[in-house]
DNA sequence: ATATTCCTTGCAAAATATTCCAAAATCTTC
DNA sequence: GAAGATTTTGGAATATTTTGCAAGGAATAT
């Protein structure tokens, strides 16, 4: 059998049981288990698949930063690690508008302690701190977005556009010099009604983001304040962006107790 | 078994009981205590679950357990009698007002066939249906309320003010001949927004409603056009209520399966 | 206050991954 | 085609991670 199809019938089976162990895996297409890792090595490159102990999974390549599933082991460390730093820019009692995505919803659950006021259109973040008193929170209106667990349509735009908050904590798909993008054309609209409402505006973005353009065009830097990634991030892109003016952190792991 | 099926199991059940001991999960997964431990720590961080003494609960439960869960349970079997003959009175694809309250939920549930849009202030409603895309659910704006899970205030009301539905399934705290009450004032004002949003005013309420008066009057019963309520009525009062013009529908329990 | 249960920590064993090496297969070059 | 170079493959030795157990300490119950 030729590599390249073991491979694509590894990628073809994986499709099907999303998770297999190595054994079933070399067993599936005849071949040694070096082999079957190899190859894994290879497609995880590719980014279509995940490595893990014991096996290998299917990332779904809908998981993007908008996707909430439960099995979102995606830079999970990376993130937190950016929402605890992301939680530090708010100060105690400061109004805070949450976008939807992962990275936002980190930052929300650091913020207990600060015990603000937050506005969300993100269902995740509501339930978050739905029975804990300490944290107001606001939920703007709106049809929710099926797989994503947020808020959108007219409802969700108009919301924002009456309210005035601290800070704006937002995610998105993809940052390089142009601006920020995003893979939902639904929520431009909304994420950019955010903006319009916060006084000052951070982005929380892992490092795969960055240099990545995705689908739509959220709005370019000048709206950006700061910027909270992870240590991995390109060092030339961020250099360009503190040029260009931004604010951007780099989170550091938090340290061993 | 590998890490990622243990642990993803070990979230499947917890969404089914809400509650899990370390005993039950590690027999659940067939993994010790350490490892179910070890995985437990992992799920917390990644915030869909909270670690406890003697166990694991998930954090946003799909299920009514921040409403009157300790209250509610030994009543459940009825309100689930209740939500399925309720739903029986929506009509395939109509827009349909779910008031917050457990009974108004267990209606919510039994709806999914009927394709409705749903449109909700309340929490558990909405993460009821917001990863199944058969149910288009709109949810209004407005500030959590802490342990009910209901979104109040302004732009709740507002929100409602704004829409038309075909129904409107209510909740209440009790029933008289002199009307509806509810315990909650804040409810009250956007109880009454529903109720003008709608053609069609369909209250829920189990047998311990009646003849009980709460602190907060809604309004009379000419604003009600059907009750739904289960076999343990008290005879009397729902027979004044049908001389009074309403339609009462006393909801028999399942056949069993 | 005592007892019990539960959690954390450290450790050794098992499972899994990585690295290295030789054999087989494939590709170059003549 | 054949000899040699390169790549690929399978296996073995070595690292790393994960797992289960046990001891000590914290939280809860009696």
């Amino acid at each position: 059998m030729q590599p390249e199809e073991r491979q694509q019938r590894i990628e073809a089976y994986l499709q099907r049981v999303e998770f297999a162990s190595l054994e079933e895996l070399s067993k599936e297409v005849d071949a040694s288990q070096s082999t079957v890792r190899r190859d894994l090595a290879f497609l995880e490159g590719a980014g279509n698949i995940r490595r893990t102990h014991g096996g290998a999974r299917l990332v779904n390549p809908r998981s993007d930063e908008f996707t909430f599933s439960a099995r979102d082991t995606h830079q999970l460390a990376e993130k937190e690690t950016i929402g605890r730093a992301g939680a530090e820019l708010i100060r105690p009692g400061e109004s805070v508008i949450i976008d939807a995505g992962t990275t936002p919803f980190h930052v929300a659950r650091n913020l207990e302690s600060k015990k603000p006021q937050i506005i969300t259109n993100s269902l995740p973040v509501a339930n978050l701190y739905a029975s804990a008193s300490m944290v107001e929170i606001v939920v703007s209106g709106g049809v929710i977005y099926p797989r994503l667990g947020v808020l959108v349509g007219p409802l969700a735009v108009e919301s924002f556009s009456k309210m005035h908050a601290d800070v704006a904590v937002m995610g998105a798909g993809g940052i390089t010099l142009e601006g920020i993008s995003n893979s939902h054309g639904l929520l431009v609209e909304i994420q950019l009604a955010m903006m319009r409402a916060a006084r000052r505006v951070i982005f929380c973005l892992d490092h795969t983001k960055f240099g990545r353009k995705s689908l739509s065009h959220v709005c370019g830097l000048e709206n950006v304040h700061v910027i909270v990634t992870d240590a991995a991030a390109p060092a030339d892109l961020v250099q360009a962006l503190r040029a260009n003016g931004r604010e951007v952190i780099l989170a550091a792991p938090a340290p061993a107790p």
